[in-house]
Formats: structure tokens, sequence, C-alpha cells
DNA sequence: TTCCGGGATT
DNA sequence: AATCCCGGAA
């Protein structure tokens, strides 16, 4: 934690640390499959997929995933394009190739042993700072505590006020209870099903006691908006690049496409030059090979 | 029909 | 700061 936490994070922590969040998690948390195993590799799966999609769709495709990759070594083995495959309807199709050479670098890079350090778990790819410290929590009971939106959303507004990006991970660190895996899954469950980003439940929230933007009645602006590690807007997905990405990578899951029938591939058949930059950024990016004047997944 | 969520990367 | 995906909610 920072040696100049500012009121704001004190405030913060000391509404966190006044509630018993390991015997509320008892009463409340979810029972998610993910929960239920402590395996370093099913939980960087689980943890990967959850970044981007919601959690009653996740659970079918974690298990299907494992069933089919149930080690890091065996992803390793398998060709990319196998991966990919399986990524099928979850969107952001990237973190699968990032899933494969993480699961290479373990292999190559650590001897085949999951990694427990924080900076070894953080140049692993698809690993940024949330995820790493998730891994460390639930798969290794290390003392971390995890900020994701969700969480950054619940700091903001029970300390009353934005915070910035070193406080908003200073604070939690700062309000981590004595069992770091309930506390961080009681946070989420928080995050997900109380302190939502509209509408939130805070007549049953287990802060509705300590929390400074409920003695305010709520009072706009709320200050999660803006507040670090909280979401903002995003762009809109219809006619981007990341659609034609998207229908690119799904065309190419059942067969290679030609360079001719590249653009009506990625719906955009009167923009070739538009559907030919796309695409070479993906090859760039390793997600698809183009050679023998046509396109397709990768095999190695 | 638009909006929303979600962390890592460049 | 912008990019990356898709399904479900509003």
């Amino acid at each position: 934690m920072s040696a100049v936490a500012d009121d704001n994070q004190n405030r913060v922590a000391e509404a966190l640390s006044d509630i018993d969040l390991d015997g509320w998690f008892e009463a409340h948390g979810r029972d998610l499959p993910w929960r239920r195993t402590r395996d370093p590799w099913a939980i960087v799966v689980a943890e990967l997929m959850l970044q981007q999609t919601q959690v009653a769709r996740v659970v079918e495709r974690w298990h299907r995933f494992l069933d089919r990759f149930p080690t890091h070594a065996v992803c390793a083995d398998a060709p990319v394009a196998d991966v990919i495959d399986e990524w099928s309807g979850l969107g952001y199709n990237r973190r699968a190739l990032f899933l494969h050479r993480m699961a290479t670098s373990i292999e190559v890079d650590h001897g085949g042993i999951f990694p427990t350090g924080r900076a070894e778990l953080l140049a692993l790819p698809g690993i940024g700072p949330y995820t790493a410290r998730a891994i460390r929590v639930f798969a290794f009971h290390k003392p971390d505590a995890v900020v994701d939106t969700n969480v950054a959303r619940i700091l903001a507004r029970t300390g009353g006020a934005p915070l910035k990006p070193a406080g908003a991970q200073a604070a939690a660190d700062a309000a981590l209870g004595s069992d770091p895996w309930k506390w961080n899954q009681a946070m989420l469950d928080v995050g997900a099903g109380w302190c939502t980003a509209r509408n939130p439940d805070c007549g049953t929230c287990p802060f509705r006691g300590t929390c400074h933007w409920y003695a305010t009645g709520c009072a706009e602006p709320d200050p999660a908006i803006g507040s670090a590690g909280v979401s903002g807007r995003q762009s809109t997905f219809r006619g981007s690049d990341r659609q034609g990405r998207g229908r690119l990578i799904d065309a190419l899951r059942r067969s290679p496409i030609s360079d001719a029938g590249l653009a009506a591939a990625m719906g955009w058949p009167n923009d070739q030059a538009r559907a030919h930059r796309v695409a070479a950024g993906l090859v760039a990016e390793g997600m698809v090979e183009h050679r023998d004047g046509g396109y397709r997944l990768p095999t190695g």
C-alpha cells in the first residue's frame, strides 16, 4: 500500500473493513464451478473468459474448454487453430491466442510449473494487473486484492469520491481481509450483484451501513463515474473493424478463405482496401496466416 | 434500435 | 487513448 494514502483511501479502507465479508460470502456468495478448484490452469481459463463474457454463459464454455484442453500442456501441444476454434462465440478471439502462448510459455520458460510470482505472471501473454492477482489469490491463496471494474466501483462509492489510479489498488490492498480468497470473491459478488453500475441494490448491500455515497442518498454525480479502474463508454460495434475481424475469424473456423473471397467474408464486399488492411492486422497479430493466395487459422 | 459489460495490449 | 467481440438488457 502507498505510504502517502490520502483521506479518501482511508475512508474506503475503513468502510470496507467494518464489514464481515467472509461471513457475508458464506451466506450470499455465488457457487461458481471455478471456485471449486485451485488448479491454476482451470482458474486462468475462467479468468480470461470472464474478462469478456457474462458468468451465465461462461459456465458451460469453461467446462467444454477444459474437457478439450484439461492442462496447459495439452493446450500447448494443440494447434493454435484448435484453441481459436474452441473460443467460438466468446468474443475477443485474440485471448484464445494469448491462452495458447501462455500455455507454451509455461512449458518453455517455467519448466511446466505454473508461476506464482506477480512479475512472472504479468509477463505471461494476456495477463495484466487484475488477472495476475486473481491467479495468485484464487489458485494460490496469496494475500492480493483484485481490482476489476466492479471492485473499483465499490471502492469509489464506499469512499464517496473518485479515486486516482494508484489509489484504487492501494485502497483495496489496505482493506483486504484475513481470508484473501473469500474477501476477493465476496467483493466480486457485491460488485456484480449489488453495487451495479445502474440501479444498485443498496437496500440489501452489505456495505449500506458504512458506504459514504449511500449516506448522502446516492447524490449525483455517482463517484464511480470517472474513478480509476471503472470502465466507461465504448465505441459502437456495428460497422467497426472489430465486427469484420470477428466475421473473418468465424469464417476461417470453417475453412480457409481465398484473397478474392476476403472482402465478402468480412462483410465489406465493396471495400477491398479495408478488408485487406484489417486482415493484415490479424496476420501481424498472429491470429491469421496468409499464404498460397488465401487466409487460414494458424496451425502452429 | 441502442446501450452495456469486461481487462489487456499497443 | 484507442482497440478488441458478442450476446443480452434496456
